[in-house]
RNA sequence: GCGCCCUUAGCUCAGUAGGAUAGAGCAACAGCCUUCUAAGCUGUGGGUCAGAGGUUCGAAUCCUCUAGGGCGCGCCA
């Protein structure tokens, strides 16, 4: 597998030899791309496949390697081999991780920064949890990715406009309006706002199969709420003020901010510019009673922006909302992290802003994510087959107290570490895995502390503290390391930046916590196999090595959302 | 029925411009704490990359088909 190596100066040398000795061949751009990572470690640091050669010199790739290799010197190769259809170097470990660190520990945490954009904006659309409904594990997702992929872009150069885009709206209001006039209590709603209102969603949906009324008298309620029927609007505000503050328990829990919390309903008012302009565009088509924008030439269902009853529809808010946020925020790019089952959703909205002549619409992006399933079905609302975020956070939180009562009972500030390591293990838990995966909730899964979790990173990068501390390390000199255990670290620390550049371009956190968990590994064979404390010549490179280390793991968490304390 | 996505070790997953011997973690088994935090490290076993064709010097990766699973498909969001 081909891996690009952000050890650019090294590899610009061996693609500079190369090309010399290739004469005229390959073009030096042509060749730094050919080269690539050696599958094995002992297989050198740079390879260079001979393969495309082969067919123009009309000859044996690994003789063709075998007439390079002999040819190829430079300082800051050690040697160079042929290896069967390859040509394989090893690089001067001394001067490379010399180099690599004293850059690292220069940077510090702006190590791995990209300058793509001079704080160009990037709106990113994310979390948007019901009023109303409890803040389940599908949210989590949304939330956890969202957040990452603001800190991401941020570190690419971009501003990140993060907007909880509150689902505050709708025709659920109408049913627990309905809901709660039948069968609500006043007090019970207040003591316990969302698991009561919960209820009497549930409620809502089991009577509502046997009286069909019901669902009559909620779309009423919804009509009369957007209306601006006191009643209705009342009970709206309540429900909605009653949530967020739930709802903030969970985002200071996470580590979570926002720039906006516009809902829904904060478009109401300014929709019916949006309807108008797609009349004057003659776009709008009346079916069964209800307004659409035909998209039958794009092969989808139509885009329904007004229901029969003339009440507005999630599209009509959707749209309006990308409008305003062109006008606001001039957004360079708009993201929307929102689960992959709303990829037709997104698809209409898109095209009908293409089609009102918008051009930034080929601007948006859904970013879809997978489910978590339970017993390999999507949860829930309606059925009340939902688990509840808070009290997993809770439950990894005990967990990761009683972990640090066993193993270091001498630790202040117990409870904050705890907070930290049980959060990061959910956070780390729900990012690690490519994002479209679906995911079969486990609990365990979650509260494991051991092998490529989120704790096993943290862990990694407190024990690096622990020895800067028992050296009191403070100098940021290196002259360079020779051994192969701190070489696997070095070079892992280069692809740091190359790592971040994958996150962004493919909107994947994913990428960032499968290198940390790389570093950590290695970083921890280094740690059980050399002796860092040891009073010798190479002590201080061994000390800029851990340093530069704890960077990297700090950072990389950080871009996450997960802190990394320095004890634990 | 139509559309999108998925299928890699017992389990959870990497493998993102086609390249060398398909890798981690968990679980199982065997070791390593009088020395830097054992939430760690070392070793062993474990594979028809869902199946069948095709393109290519070369395919887990690209194309076609088949099987199995998930999601979506007008007045919910």
């Amino acid at each position: 597998m081909k891996r690009r190596l952000k050890i650019m100066d090294a590899v610009k040398a061996y693609a500079v030899e190369m090309t010399v000795h290739l004469n005229g061949l390959l073009k030096l751009g042509e060749v730094m791309n050919l080269i690539e990572k050696p599958k094995f470690e002992e297989q050198g640091d740079l390879a260079f496949p001979c393969f495309t050669l082969a067919k123009e010199l009309r000859k044996a790739p690994n003789i063709i390697a075998q007439e390079l290799a002999g040819k190829i010197d430079h300082p800051i190769l050690e040697k160079v081999v042929a290896d069967g259809p390859y040509v394989n170097a090893f690089l001067n470990k001394r001067m490379v991780s010399k180099h690599a660190l004293t850059s690292i520990l220069k940077d510090g945490s702006a190590y791995g920064s990209i300058n793509y954009a001079e704080k160009k904006n990037i709106t990113i659309d994310f979390s948007s949890p019901n009023i109303a409904k409890p803040f389940s594990m599908g949210h989590l997702r949304s939330t956890v990715i969202g957040n990452s992929l603001a800190n991401i872009v941020e570190k690419c150069g971009y501003q990140a406009i993060r907007i909880n885009h509150l689902g505050d709206w709708g025709t659920q209001f109408g049913k627990l309006i309905v809901a709660y006039k039948l069968w609500g209590n006043e007090a019970r709603v207040k003591e316990e706002p969302i698991q009561e209102l919960l209820k009497l969603y549930v409620q809502f949906h089991a009577e509502a199969e046997n009286d069909s009324r019901l669902e009559d008298d909620a779309r009423a309620w919804f009509k009369k709420l957007e209306d601006g029927n006191e009643e209705a609007l009342s009970l709206w505000t309540w429900f909605r003020d009653e949530s967020l503050q739930e709802f903030g328990k969970i985002y200071n829990l996470l580590g979570v901010h926002f720039d906006s919390y516009h809902g829904e309903a904060f478009y109401n008012d300014k929709m019916e510019r949006i309807v108008s302009r797609l009349e004057e565009s003659d776009l709008l088509q009346v079916s069964d009673g209800a307004e659409v924008v035909d998209l039958a030439e794009h092969d989808l269902a139509p885009c329904l922006i007004k229901k029969s009853d003339g009440a507005t529809l999630y599209a009509t808010r959707d749209l309006t909302a990308a409008v305003y946020r062109q006008e606001t925020y001039e957004f360079e790019r708009s993201y929307y992290v929102v689960g992959h089952e709303q990829s037709l959703h997104f698809e209409q909205i898109f095209l009908v802003l293409q089609k009102l002549g918008y051009d930034w619409a080929k601007q948006l992006t859904h970013i879809p994510f997978g489910f978590i399933l339970k017993d390999g079905k999507k949860m829930s609302t309606r059925k009340g087959k939902v688990v509840l975020l808070e009290e997993v956070i809770q439950e990894a939180i005990r967990l990761a107290e009683q972990i640090i009562a066993e193993k270091n009972p001498s630790l202040q500030n117990k409870a904050d570490i705890a907070e930290v390591v049980g959060v990061g293990a959910i956070i780390f838990h729900d990012l690690k895995n490519d994002r479209q995966n679906n995911i079969e909730f486990s609990l365990e899964d979650m509260l494991k502390f051991e092998g490529a979790t989120g704790p096993y990173v943290q862990y990694t990068h407190a024990r690096a503290c622990s020895i800067l501390r028992k050296a009191e390390y403070e100098d940021t000199a290196t002259k360079g390391l020779n051994d192969s255990y701190s070489w696997s670290v070095v070079k892992l620390l280069m692809e740091f930046p190359a790592a971040i550049e994958r996150s962004f371009n493919y909107q994947a956190p994913s990428q960032i916590a499968k290198y940390l968990i790389d570093l950590s590994q290695e970083f921890n064979k280094y740690y059980g196999n050399i002796k860092i404390l040891s009073e010798d010549e190479e002590l201080e490179s061994r000390l800029g090595l851990v340093k530069a280390t704890t960077i990297v793991l700090k950072e990389g968490l950080r871009l996450l959302g997960v802190k990394a304390p320095d004890e634990m």
